[in-house]
DNA sequence: CGGCTCTTTGATAGCCTTCAAGCCCAGTGG
DNA sequence: CCACTGGGCTTGAAGGCTATCAAAGAGCCG
């Protein structure tokens, strides 16, 4: 597919999840009057819509946001892990958790950080959750976001998105081309974002 | 307890999970300059840090609000609970999946909403939980914060919370006095919040 | 070469923060 | 009993940040 897609739609009932093996897809709410906010990114090894197995109803859409390749997973057969691998369950579980901590960070950055600070932190958290699987090179990786997508993640509008991508592009932190984005400094933008990885929750240890 | 107590530290990695009986918390982040956020209001009947079970370290604090009863659910019986107890574990999973469709809310709200609409949203969404665990009078509902705290929740000056408050009271949309807030209009409040309750799950189906 | 979308820049207006000060009220100590 | 004190609430004013309107440049495709 060469445009974006919608891979579920708001008011749905799903009856399955959608795992997706590579590509970038994002949760999305419009309001009345048009307006649009993402409410997060969806990468290679993310379950896009796992809350819908109990959730039922979908509140909101997934969009597509590049040519992606996903694993279907029958809301039955989620049922059936939850009967007989107690393990397995856990760990689906906190594919969810995860989801919430990002959340959380994102409330906090939209809540209380600069909109430079905001772009950073995402830019950092990006960064991080595509080196895990591997999407990463050196010290860029691909976005293949245009910059009004950015502003409905961020909550800006289109021009000020552009002036705030302008601010790290001059203080030298990040390039920025053809929806690639490179770190030339790493501990600035770690520093002008107050980047701290534990929400993550990467550490390997017994769940 | 009279004064505001913090409940659990961030960084720390607790052995069990707490169950608000009765009371008010909330989660927060605090960055480098001061500046608070918080992430979540927990209310009589929801498990403040059921996360924790499985993401193991507190990415983030959580703070009494008003003096609260609270039941520990220790971990090791928690896993014995996803041993032994599919359906219940799929409960607890749903607790914490709510927990998260209530931060994708607050993403929308806080980056695509008015403030005086945002604030309407988190009035209509604080009298539907409280509604449904009984903690409502009529049209009112008790709210032990104040404008400051108040503040930190929709990430604004303690200056604009006390004018946008104002807006709303202006309309008489609401009254709100001495921690306690009274909708004077459902269907404009509504209105003004574009509320859709979808999204707390309240109805009762098969999980 | 158009026609399209995306990016970039300038100008203006409005929202929101900050600084400052006054008010109200409950609690405290004289 | 009453002045004092401190916190929370309210209001005014100034300035900065961000949206909106407008327009021009850049890249892609028919």
């Amino acid at each position: 597919m060469s445009r974006p897609a919608r891979i579920v739609s708001e008011g749905t009932r799903p009856v399955y999840s959608t795992l997706i093996i590579d590509g970038l897809a994002a949760r999305y709410k419009v309001l009345e009057d048009g307006g649009r906010q993402f409410t997060s990114l969806q990468l290679a090894g993310d379950f896009v819509d796992l809350h819908a197995f109990l959730l039922k109803t979908m509140d909101h859409g997934i969009i597509a946001l590049s040519p992606c390749h996903v694993l279907a997973a029958d809301h039955g057969k989620l049922k059936m892990i939850t009967e007989q691998a107690p393990h397995l369950t856990r760990l689906l579980w906190l594919d969810t958790l995860v989801d919430g901590a990002i959340h959380r960070e994102w409330i906090v950055a939209m809540g209380r950080r600069s909109k430079t600070s905001h772009l950073a932190h995402l830019i950092c958290e990006l960064f991080v959750r595509l080196q895990v699987v591997k999407k990463t090179r050196d010290m860029s990786f691909h976005l293949p976001l245009s910059q009004a997508q950015l502003a409905d993640v961020l909550g800006l509008s289109v021009v000020h998105m552009n002036r705030v991508i302008g601010t790290l592009r001059r203080m030298n932190v990040i390039s920025w081309t053809n929806h690639s984005i490179e770190i030339l400094d790493w501990q600035r933008l770690v520093g002008l974002a107050e980047f701290d990885p534990t929400y993550l929750s990467m550490a390997r240890e017994p769940r």
